[in-house]
DNA sequence: CTGAAAGCGCTTACAG
DNA sequence: CTGAAAGCGCTTACAG
């Protein structure tokens, strides 16, 4: 591994020299620049990433923080892998290099920002875990850019980027009426998770908008998983005034929903339909197919990107960025129209 | 930030002693020692990582070559999250960060091997992305440890981690015989991938073992997606025999299979049973549930770490590692019997 | 068991 | 536009 040093002597210039071709080559004599990237090439030079960041104290790093611990190892944010590839492309395209923070620094509350401060990491993302405990919030806190996903965060430094649930459950739930729908049951999700309630404040909203009447037994608690979903869905069934429309705001309880419908002898979309949220996967694959909201998956990673980069770049902590959502229709719902997506 | 200069003088020692309580902590006198630690916590002292690096060549992170680059954004190993959760959680326990490599150095056959100098990566892991580009090539072959998942890798230090693909085929098949059926088809995956050539590997061995008939005609090639499933199904529907039972070498091949069988009139399990191999997610959610052949999938990573960390910490590469896989029995191939899981 | 010293490979005012 | 020098914060033979 050839070191600054060597590739100066070779050059005949000072260190200093070859150090500002690579960091403010808009300083240097043009040839003297020319002759020294030749070099740096034909000796396969590289800069050493630890010297640099122990100089300047910036390391090109950004954390990742995406708690997996022991009493939630199979917890799992519904796109993860999408954000993961939208935030490392967004993040490289700007010269920055990902760490997965490992979370087992004894339990400290401050665990997170001891990684921050040992790898003098330039900024951090947060995948909301569900939770919100101490070392994150002692990360938030403690001035250290910091972007977090699907949660609002306080601290001097810090935004977050969501999807719009309010508006995509309303989007939902004018799906179903204009599909001629009139009895539209939710399954909410916990009350309080984020996206639970204003998932739950779009449809209320919607409905109130549309005139169409709210019967508390047609909102049904889930838990966000295939069971709750099961289960709701059969409470549904249940009701006085069976729905004919179901919006639930995940689409795992979809998918349960589905099932209990089945089980009931009941078809889908003809006897009642089905919305969900989130476009997982399994929503494609199911028969009849799924109709459901999906987020901008990749635009999480991409938004998070910028945002931190910004703050590190010594701007403005930027607004919270709400994400637009899309209503993908499937034959849960009648299957899309001529003209339709 | 303290440094350790501070620290050293707070306590009445040298950095040297300092840095020794951190280090080789039984080398120093036990009343130094504990002087040093209360002091430290005591004024937050952060060993600086960047000046640790320089100066032992070592990082404590592993890079993560994981592509997904601009041909193929939207590429996905079936269980990357999973994998990652149990390659982080194994690394973290041994003192290691893992650092996601971005992989846009200018599309150079060294690419990865630059990103390993340049931060002193210890080592690497590789996620099979389907290909074998120069990038990888040159990293396998430079002497950084190295260890690939899902896939055989030449050079000095590495070795690779990958699934009983041959096993768990064969089990599937047995699996089907046993609850009665005769007519036993499969689709296959790609040829030249590795899991597609070794589950029709292993189909073909246990066919024979039981002395079933190997009829080319249902042997199908699919893509490892669902439309590719769907398609090989419909032309399995059109053999001359029909099968009583197919086995797909991916659970969407198989969800595609379903779906074709459904739209023919046909019942699942009753007229064909099904099998697949993965068990995604949808596996679990899709009706009648599909049986399908498990990896083990937090087992990946956790061998992977200590795959790596033997090579870094000087051991010889051990020798490849074929993780045994699980059948998992649901509705398409009648349900779990009493015992059974 | 401990300290002084040199070194890891870079950057950046400062001076010219 | 360039160089000499000091400094970033650690580690590690070497000597005692």
């Amino acid at each position: 591994m050839a070191t600054i040093r060597e590739l100066a002597r070779l050059c005949g210039v000072s260190p200093a020299t070859v150090s500002r071709v690579f960091n403010s080559p808009e300083v240097v004599n043009p040839k003297t620049r020319e002759l020294v990237l030749r070099a740096a090439e034909r000796i396969g030079y590289l800069p050493n990433e630890s010297a640099r960041t122990l100089a300047t104290k910036r390391s090109f790093m950004v954390g990742l923080v995406w708690d997996t611990d022991h009493r939630r190892p199979g917890w799992r944010h519904p796109f993860f892998q999408d954000i993961l590839i939208g935030l490392k492309t967004a993040l490289s395209g700007r010269g920055y290099h990902l760490l997965m923070l490992a979370t087992n620094d004894g339990g400290r509350p401050d665990a997170h920002l001891r990684a921050v401060r040992r790898h003098n990491l330039d900024g951090v993302v947060l995948i909301d875990n569900g939770t919100w405990d101490p070392p994150l919030r002692t990360l938030a806190e403690s001035g250290v850019p910091c972007v977090s996903l699907d949660r609002p965060v306080e601290g001097p430094r810090t935004t977050y980027v969501t999807s719009d649930n309010v508006g995509g459950a309303a989007a939902a739930v004018r799906h179903l009426h204009e599909r001629g729908r009139r009895t539209i049951a939710t399954i909410a999700g916990p009350e309080r998770t984020r996206p639970g309630a204003e998932r739950l404040q779009g449809y209320r909203a919607e409905m109130a908008r549309r005139g169409l009447p709210y019967r508390p037994e047609h909102v049904v608690q889930g838990d966000f998983y295939l069971a709750g979903g099961y289960a709701a869905m059969r409470r549904l069934l249940e009701a006085e005034e069976r729905p004919d429309a179901v919006f639930a705001a995940g689409d795992e309880m979809a998918i349960g929903a589905l099932h209990a419908i089945a089980e009931a002898g009941l078809k889908v979309p003809q006897d009642i339909a089905v919305v969900g949220f989130d476009d997982i996967e399994p929503a494609a694959l199911v028969p009849p197919g799924l109709t459901t909201v999906a987020q901008d998956t990749a635009g999480f990673g991409t938004a998070a990107a910028e945002a931190v980069v910004t703050m590190i770049d010594g701007g403005d902590p930027p607004p919270p960025r709400v994400l637009p959502t899309t209503l993908v229709v499937r034959g849960s719902t009648g299957g899309p129209l001529r003209g339709e997506r």
